[in-house]
DNA sequence: TTGTACGCGTTATCAC
DNA sequence: GTGATAACGCGTACAA
C-alpha cells in the first residue's frame, strides 16, 4: 500500500479516481488558446480587462469547440447562481402567467433566468417547493401571496436572499411586497355597485385564500347596507369557462333574478354571461356581471365586460425592479408598493 | 513572504482566503451529529445504507439546524442536476402551459425540477435560450416544435442529453418525439368539411410556423378541389379574444358570407366567433367556425366550438415518459410517439 | 495584462 | 456500516 501512495506522491498526474463530463471545460479551451484558465474566465465574465487580442483568440477557441461554461461549477464558487426563483399557484392560470412573464422578462434581460414552481392554495406545498427550490440557490425569489406557513417564512428568512412576494399587500412583508389590497378591491367592488343602485348580488368564486378575502369584504359592506343573502357558488379547480357556466347555473336554478354577480376571476365571469345568454337572458337587466383581473378578453366580450383592473404588467415589472435593485445592492426604497385596481365599469353592470 | 508560506504550511487551518456562505453545510452537520461528510450524504441520498440510529441522529441535526443541501455542489459533484429545461415560445399560451403541466407532474414525483423558458417563435431566441439553459447543466430537456437552428442542433447534441421535441412529429427526431402531425392537421379537417358540404372557406390565423403548415396543407386540399381563393387574415401577437375579433371584423367587412372559418387557435376562434355574434350574424348559417386546440373552453362557448382536439395531456404525459425512461437508462421504445388530433365537429361548423 | 493557488460544498471511490 | 480522500469546473485574492 505504502508503494501505491508513494507512486501517487511522485507522479504529476492526478489520481483520476472519478470520471468527469467528457465535455470542454474551461480548462481545456484555456489549453487550447495557450493561456491560463484564469484569464479564459475574466474574458467570459470580464471582457474588457483582457486584451484584445487574447480575447480574439479564446473566443475563436471557444467557438470552434463550442464550449458551454458549466454554471453549476461557476455558481458554486462565486456563490451566485444568476437564478431566480419564481412561485405561483397555477402555471395554466393566464393572470399569474401574464406577472410572471412581465417579471421574467427583465430579470433575464439582467441575466437571469427563471425557475417556476406551481403549489396550488396549499400553504403545505409551498413549504415543500421552497425548500426545494432554495436548494438550487436561486439569488432571489418571487412569491405570490403574503401567506407561509411559519417553516416556510424560516426557510426564507434563513436562505438571505432578496424575497418579493407580489398579489397582496402588507405592512410586514418577508423584505419586499408588491401588490394590491384584496381587502380594498372587495370593498370598493361593493360599494361602488351599491352606489349604482343595485340591491341584489350573489358571487361565483373559485375557492382560493385571496379570493376569500375579497369576498368577505365585499359581503361586509352589504351586510352592513342591510343586504345579508348573498347566494354565492363555490367552483373547485383552475377556473374556466365551463366552472363558470356551473356556478352561473346552480345560482340560476335557485331563481337568481336582477342580481349582480361578483366573480372572482375574469374567466368565470365569462362563463357566467355565457351561460346566461345561452339561457336567453339579457346582460345587465336580468343579470348583471363583474370580473376579476381585467384579462385582455374581457373588454372585448359581448356584452364588454365589466370588472376590476390589475396592471399586472406593471406589478411583475416592478417586482423584477425591486428585485434586480436588492441584487445590485441598491437600498431599496420602498418595502412596500401598492399598484392599486381600478373599477372597469363596461356593459354588464 | 516565505514566512508566511511556511506559516500556511505548519498551520492545521486550511489558508482561507475566501469567505463561503455562512450557512449550515453538510460539513457542520456531519461536525454536530459526529460522523463523517460521508455519511451525512449517505443519509440524505441513501438512507437505507446507514444504520438507524446514525440515521436519526444526523435528521435530528438536520432538522435543528435547517441544513438544506447546496445542490451546486452535489450537481457538480455528482454530474446529475436533476433539473429539466423547457423551452416553449409562450409562458402565456395556455395550450402549451397545459402540456407543459402535465409534462412537469411527473418530472416532479420523479425529482426534477423545471427550468422553463420562453422563446417566441424565434429561432434565434431559441438558440440563445438553448445556450443559456445549457449551462446549468440539465439531465434533460423539452422542446417546442421540431425547428431548430443548425447551432441549436449541434449544441443540443454535443450536450448528450435526453432531448424530447412536441407539437410535430418527424421521423428523424434529435432524440424522441411526441406529438402529431401539424401537415395531417390541416388536410383532415379540409377535407372533413368539404366532405360536409362547405364550399366556401377562409382562415384567421397567428404568424407561428407550425399553424402556417396547418394552414397550407388545409389550402392545398381545396385547391386540388377547385378552391383557389381562400381569403385569410393574419393577426400578430399572442393570440387572444380581440385579436380574433379583429381577424374576423377584417373578413367580415370584405363581404364574407357563407363561409366556414379556419382559425389557429380556439381562442382566435373564440374572438371570431364573438365578433360574427356582435354584428347579429348566425352561427354556424352565416358563418360557420372551426378552432384547434380544444381547449376545455371550447365545448361551452354558445354555441359550441367545433375544433381539432388535440390531447395535451397525453402529450405532456408521454413526453416525461419517455424522457423518464432514458433518464433511468431503459430503452425507449419508440423515438417518434404521434397522440394524433380528432376533429371535433359541435355546432359552430 | 496575465498567472498561481486555493476553495466553493458535495459525491464517488476505495479501504477498513 | 463508516470514513479518508480526491475530484467536479470554476471564480477570486494575490502575486508577478
Amino acid at each position: 500500500m505504502a508503494d501505491v501512495t508513494d507512486e501517487q506522491i511522485l507522479n504529476e498526474e492526478p489520481k483520476r479516481t472519478r470520471q468527469g463530463t467528457q465535455r470542454v471545460t474551461l480548462e481545456s479551451v484555456a489549453r487550447l488558446a495557450g493561456v491560463a484558465p484564469t484569464t479564459v474566465s475574466r474574458a467570459l465574465n470580464y471582457p474588457d480587462k483582457v486584451a484584445k487580442k487574447t480575447l480574439d483568440r479564446i473566443n475563436q477557441v471557444i467557438e470552434q469547440t463550442g464550449y458551454v461554461p458549466n454554471m453549476l461549477a461557476g455558481g458554486l464558487a462565486s456563490n451566485k447562481s444568476r437564478l431566480v426563483a419564481v412561485i405561483v399557484p397555477s402555471l395554466v392560470n393566464i393572470v399569474y402567467a401574464e406577472t410572471v412573464q412581465h417579471f421574467a422578462k427583465p430579470m433575464k434581460e439582467a441575466g437571469y433566468e427563471v425557475l417556476q414552481g406551481e403549489v396550488g392554495y396549499s400553504l403545505e406545498e409551498e413549504e415543500r417547493l421552497v425548500t426545494a427550490v432554495l436548494s438550487r440557490r436561486p439569488d432571489g425569489i418571487f412569491l405570490t401571496g403574503i401567506q407561509h406557513s411559519n417553516n416556510c417564512r424560516r426557510q426564507l428568512l434563513a436562505a438571505d436572499i432578496p424575497i418579493v412576494e407580489t398579489w397582496d399587500i402588507t405592512p410586514t412583508p418577508l423584505d419586499i411586497v408588491v401588490g394590491f389590497s384584496q381587502r380594498s378591491v372587495g370593498r370598493k367592488t361593493a360599494e361602488y355597485f351599491y352606489d349604482k343602485g343595485y340591491r341584489k348580488f350573489a358571487i361565483v368564486s373559485a375557492e382560493d385564500q385571496r379570493a376569500q378575502i375579497r369576498n368577505d369584504s365585499f359581503k361586509k359592506v352589504l351586510f352592513d347596507r342591510g343586504i345579508v343573502d348573498v347566494p354565492t357558488s363555490f367552483v373547485s379547480g383552475i377556473s374556466n369557462l365551463q366552472l363558470g357556466r356551473q356556478g352561473a347555473a346552480k345560482l340560476l336554478d335557485a331563481g337568481l333574478h336582477g342580481h349582480l354577480v361578483f366573480c372572482s376571476s375574469d374567466t368565470l365571469a365569462h362563463g357566467v354571461l355565457t351561460e346566461v345568454q345561452a339561457r336567453g337572458l339579457v346582460v345587465p337587466d336580468d343579470i348583471a356581471i363583474v370580473g376579476f383581473g381585467d384579462q385582455n378578453f374581457a373588454a372585448h366580450t359581448y356584452p364588454a365586460l365589466s370588472t376590476v383592473r390589475i396592471d399586472r404588467a406593471t406589478m411583475g415589472r416592478q417586482a423584477a425592479n425591486s428585485l434586480l435593485a436588492r441584487l445590485g445592492g441598491v437600498p431599496v426604497e420602498h418595502k412596500m408598493l401598492d399598484v392599486g385596481f381600478e373599477i372597469m365599469e363596461r356593459d354588464t353592470a
